[in-house]
DNA sequence: TTAATTGCAAACACTTTGCACGCTA
DNA sequence: TAGCGTGCAAAGTGTTTGCAATTAA
C-alpha cells in the first residue's frame, strides 16, 4: 500500500516511516490544504499516534524536499500545507465557511516579464490569492 | 505640524494622541511596510517612549478604522503595515535583501469576473505579491 | 468629569528545539 | 549498529489581554 509515496521518501533520501507516509498519504488525499494540528488529529483518529512536534518536524522535511508545500492565507495564523504536485497554483477562499479551493490556472500572462523590465528586478515567482463567498455561503448568508 | 494626520484621527473618531500621530507620520512617511517592532524603535529613538502593546493596539484601531493596512508576506512571522492611501496595490519583495516594493497597477483585469463565472464564487477581492532580486542584490550577487 | 488610552506584566497561539530513547536501512 | 526519527517537556516568537493609572475631549 502506498508504494509511491514510500518510492518518494526513498528518492528523497528520507527513511521510510508510518509517520511519514501517513501524512503524505493524507496530504495527497486531501483536496485542501490543512494545518500541522488536522493532520495530528486526523493521525489520531486514525490509530497513528504521533506528537505535534513529529508532525511539524515531518512537514518541515517534506517541504524542505519539495514533496509538500506550505503555505499561508492572508490574515491566518497558522502554516497550511498540500501535496505537492508540481503545478502552478492559486488559491480562491471563502471568506465565510473558509474553504480553499486550488486553482490550476494564471492570469498572470506575461505580467512577470513586464515588471521585471520596468523595475529592473529579476522576477522568479508570484502568489496570488482570492477571496470571496462560495456558492454554499452565498446561499446561506445572501452575500 | 500634521494638521492633516489629526483630522484623519478626529473624523474616525478616535482621540489625538502622540503616539497615534507618530505611528501615522512614520507609515506614511515610509515608502515600505513595517512591523510594529519598527514602528517601536524609530518613537523610542525619536524620544517618543511608548510601550509595544500600545503600538499593537494603535495599529489594531487604525486598521479597523482603515487609515492604515496589514499584510503579510508568505514565509514572514511578522505582520507589516503600510498607510492607506485607498489605492489596489500589490508587493514586490526581494528575496536577497527583503526590500519591499509597492506596486500600484494590478494584472488581473476581468479574471475576477471570469473566475466567478467559473466557480460561482462571489470574489471580492485578491492579494498578489511578486517574487524576485533587486538590481541591486541582482548586481552583488550575480543573481 | 469621564470615557478612551496607555503601561506593565502575564497570557496566548503557533512553532521550534534539546535530549534521551527507539527504530529503519 | 549507526544514525535517522520520535516523544516529551521546555523554550521561543510574535501578538493579545486584564487591570490600574493616565490623559484627551
Amino acid at each position: 500500500m502506498d508504494e509511491h509515496l514510500k518510492a518518494l521518501l526513498q528518492k528523497s533520501g528520507l527513511k521510510n516511516t508510518k509517520h511519514r507516509t501517513a501524512i503524505l498519504e493524507l496530504l495527497e488525499q486531501n483536496d485542501q490544504p490543512v494545518t500541522a494540528e488536522q493532520l495530528y488529529a486526523e493521525m489520531r483518529s486514525k490509530n497513528i499516534p504521533v506528537n505535534l512536534s513529529t508532525v511539524y518536524r515531518t512537514l518541515d522535511i517534506l517541504c524542505e524536499k519539495e514533496l509538500i508545500t506550505k503555505l499561508t492565507i492572508e490574515g491566518g495564523a497558522k502554516a497550511l500545507f498540500e501535496f505537492n504536485n508540481n503545478l502552478h497554483r492559486h488559491h480562491l477562499i471563502c471568506l465565510g465557511c473558509k474553504k480553499i479551493l486550488t486553482i490550476e490556472n494564471c492570469p498572470l500572462g506575461d505580467y512577470e516579464q513586464k515588471l521585471a523590465g520596468k523595475t529592473h528586478f529579476s522576477i522568479t515567482g508570484h502568489k496570488l490569492d482570492l477571496y470571496g463567498f462560495c456558492p454554499d455561503c452565498r446561499r446561506k448568508n445572501e452575500f
